[in-house]
Parts: structure tokens; C-alpha cells; sequence
DNA sequence: GTGGTCTAGACCACC
DNA sequence: GTGGTCTAGACCACG
């Protein structure tokens, strides 16, 4: 389910954190469901417990899960999710269009490029 | 003409780096001209020389300058700078792209959220 | 297991860089094996560890090893190691092919000298 | 005749001594001929006349040229030069097998690609 | 403990 | 004057 690669240079807690990111937005993990418990997942991944415990908190900060003392931690509702995910899109895209703006490319420009990397897309 | 935040999480050194790369690629500063001094840099934006030298080292490496003992430093030549260009621009989109698809969106979402964007871009 | 000359030209990180390079495409350092840390080979050459870590960061990115912090440097993979061999044994021979003819020989008189060497190599 | 670049990271005396390197090796510059004065190449080159003083003066230490006081500076004389070029093809080889097999490839590796290298030049 | 960044101040080669 | 290397010693993030 995770899968930490010891060769990134991310530190671990970051590769927990969007590993589980793009599983919660992708609808790996519904809404509503229980993660593994801190302890657990420490065991799992061979990890030591504050990693794991630092990424759920990260997590939580996100908006992407919710933690609950001596219950344990949960994936969002859908309600808060579908916005989390429509956010994160456009600030993904918002950005690198920013990025391109301020290297001086032209909308055109991008809009081209752009095209022709969704057609790679769709072509793979 | 160049600002440090020191509230950024990420290097000095990085910042200075992106700072020359917008300011190259965007044209705000002209092929073949030269840069300040790494000390004369150093001293404007308070910085420890050696910090500069290393933003000038990797600039260098990435192929927007090129510096010169006993000469000074100088952006590239235009032909140099066009390949430069294109380059970045192609890897900041795919790289949106590619956060997005393992997010779980389709690419038909990408490419309508994209046009809405740079509708706005055009518009502004 | 590294000597440092320091009659050499060269900058120190430099010749820190050639020894791995060749101690990590001959096999005296298996892939994935760990790299002494930064301080401990500082310690062991009378080393500023600044210059020992300007050695490791060039390292890697020449894709030799990989540094994670709070782990340590690693030696790459063999699958990584394998390219990087054959991208080197083809730079090295080309360059010298290149200086030999811009000294004016002919290709048959280079061909005619390296038999020639790898004859004595292989009577050594 | 000579064209300096200031593009080039080595030192401007060595590009000057390389290229007369090349250019008495290669026969442009006959044996017994005369080299251009030190003011007047600094001229033509828009240097300083140090750099080419200290370029000459490397010239003769490698045995290329021989300055005479008040007469100027003057190609070796063919015999000389004959030697040269053999040490100099030999040194470049040998020293590029050398590093090949510091790296652990077998003398068939290096024969194989040297062939295949030496075959591409001549189909160029 | 690990790697990585930064400062301060020195020295060198080159032009 | 220029870029480049090195040392000494500090601090941070990560596990």
C-alpha cells in the first residue's frame, strides 16, 4: 500500500504524507474510512513511530484526515474532499502557469505546450 | 532587484538561484551581459560570499551563466538561453500534469480546468 | 584507502570525487554499499567536512551515490552503476581519440598505437 | 589564427598555448619558423602581454618553441619536434587506457570501443 | 547519529 | 579587480 523509497531524497514523513495524499484523492481511501494506526503503520513500514505520527499530523493540518485521541485517525467526509480536490487542482496548475508567466512564455505558448502533453497522455 | 526571504523554508542559495533563472529567462536580464560580482552581491543583499559563489557555481552548472576566473560571470548567449526556454517551460507543465493524473483526475479535467485558467490569464 | 596529494593542482573535493569515481565503477565499493559519513571521513583525510560534503553532493549528482539525511551516502545500484560505467569508458577513450586528431593524426595511426598499448598491457 | 574564448573556463594562456600546441603538432606552423612578437599577438588578440609572455614561456618549457633574446621566438626544429609528437599521441592514449582499466574494464572492453570510435571518425 | 546550509575570514590563480 | 577553494565553527532538519 506504501511504499517508502530510501533513495528520495524527501524526507520519509513527506513520502508518507503525499503517498497517502493521492491515495485519499484519488479514492483509494473512501472518505470516512479508518487509517492504520500510528503504531501499526510504524511496524509496517519499519519506521520509527514519530515519522508516523508526524505525517498524520501533517495530514490532519492538510485538512485530509482527522485524528480523534483514543479512537484513532480518519479519512474526511466526502464533502470536505471533493473541495480538497478541486482546490488542489487548480493550485497545481494555477502555479506552474504562474511559473511559465514569469519566465516571459506567452498564454499561447502554454496553452500549445500544453496541449501537446495532454495528447502524450492520452496517447500512453 | 533580488529579495531574500528569510522566512522561506528553502536554501538561500536556492532563492538566489530562481531569482536569476526568471530574471534570464524572462529577459529581464539581456544575453551576453554581465552580472554583479559575487562579492559585490554578496555585500548588496548581505550575504556571506560564499553563498552567492554557490548560486553562481550551480547557475552555472544548469547552463545560464558561465563565469570566469579574473573576468567576472555573463549570461549565456541568446542560442543557449532559446533551448534553456523551452526546456523549462515544457518541464513545469508536465510536472503539473503529472501531480495531477497520480491525484486522479482525468485528462479531460486537466485540460478544461487549464483553459479556464488561462482564460482568466488572457483576460487579466 | 583515499590519499590526499596535496602537491596536486587540483582542488581537494576533486580528487576526493576521482578516488570514489574509481573505486565505485572497479567494484572496491559494492552498489548499495554505505559511504563513511561525512565527519567521519573528514576526521580520517584532516579534512574540513565542509569540502568532504562538496565531494558527496557532486558525487551524487554524477548519479554515483545518493545522500539521505539522517540516514547517510549510499552507493547507487548496479543497474545505475552498469550506464554510468559504459557512459565513462566511452567518454575517456573518445576525448583522447579527439585530442590525437586535432594534433593532426591519422585514424590509422591511432588505431596502430592503441594495439600497440593494449598489447603491452595485456603482455603486463 | 588563434581565437581566444572567453566562454572557456580554462585560463586564457592555456587556450593560447594549446592552440600553438595543436597548430605546430598538426604542421600549420612549420619547423624553424617564426613565431609573432609578444606585443603583437597581445595586439592582435586584444590580451595582455603577460598572458602571452606566460604562455610563450610555458611553450618553450614543453619544448615546442625556443625564445631567443632580442630575436624572438622561433617552431623547433623538425627532429625535435618529430619525438614530440610521437610522446604526445602516446601519452594521450596510454593515459586514457590507464584510466579504463583504473575503472575495472578489460583490455577487449577498451579494444572493442576504441574500435567502434575510431570507425565513426573515419565515417565522418 | 546523519546530511545540509550558512557565516567569517583566509588564500590562490588569473587578468 | 575577478572567480574558486579551503578551514573553522555554528545551526538546522531528520530518524
Amino acid at each position: 500500500m506504501i511504499l517508502i523509497d530510501y533513495r528520495d531524497k524527501r524526507p520519509i514523513y513527506e513520502q508518507v504524507i503525499e503517498r497517502f495524499e493521492t491515495l485519499i484523492l484519488s479514492g483509494g481511501l473512501e472518505p470516512d474510512s479508518q487509517l492504520p494506526s500510528v503504531r501499526q503503520l510504524a511496524v509496517e513500514l519499519a519506521l520509527n513511530p514519530n515519522t508516523v505520527q508526524r505525517a498524520y499530523a501533517e495530514l490532519e493540518r492538510m485538512g485530509y484526515i482527522c485524528s480523534v485521541k483514543g479512537r484513532g485517525s480518519f479519512v474526511q467526509g466526502e464533502k470536505s474532499l471533493e473541495r480538497k480536490k478541486r482546490e488542489y487542482l487548480h493550485h497545481i496548475l494555477k502555479d506552474s502557469v504562474r511559473s511559465c508567466r514569469m519566465a516571459g512564455m506567452s498564454v499561447d505558448d502554454i496553452r500549445e505546450e500544453m496541449e501537446q502533453i495532454l495528447k502524450e497522455e492520452q496517447g500512453v
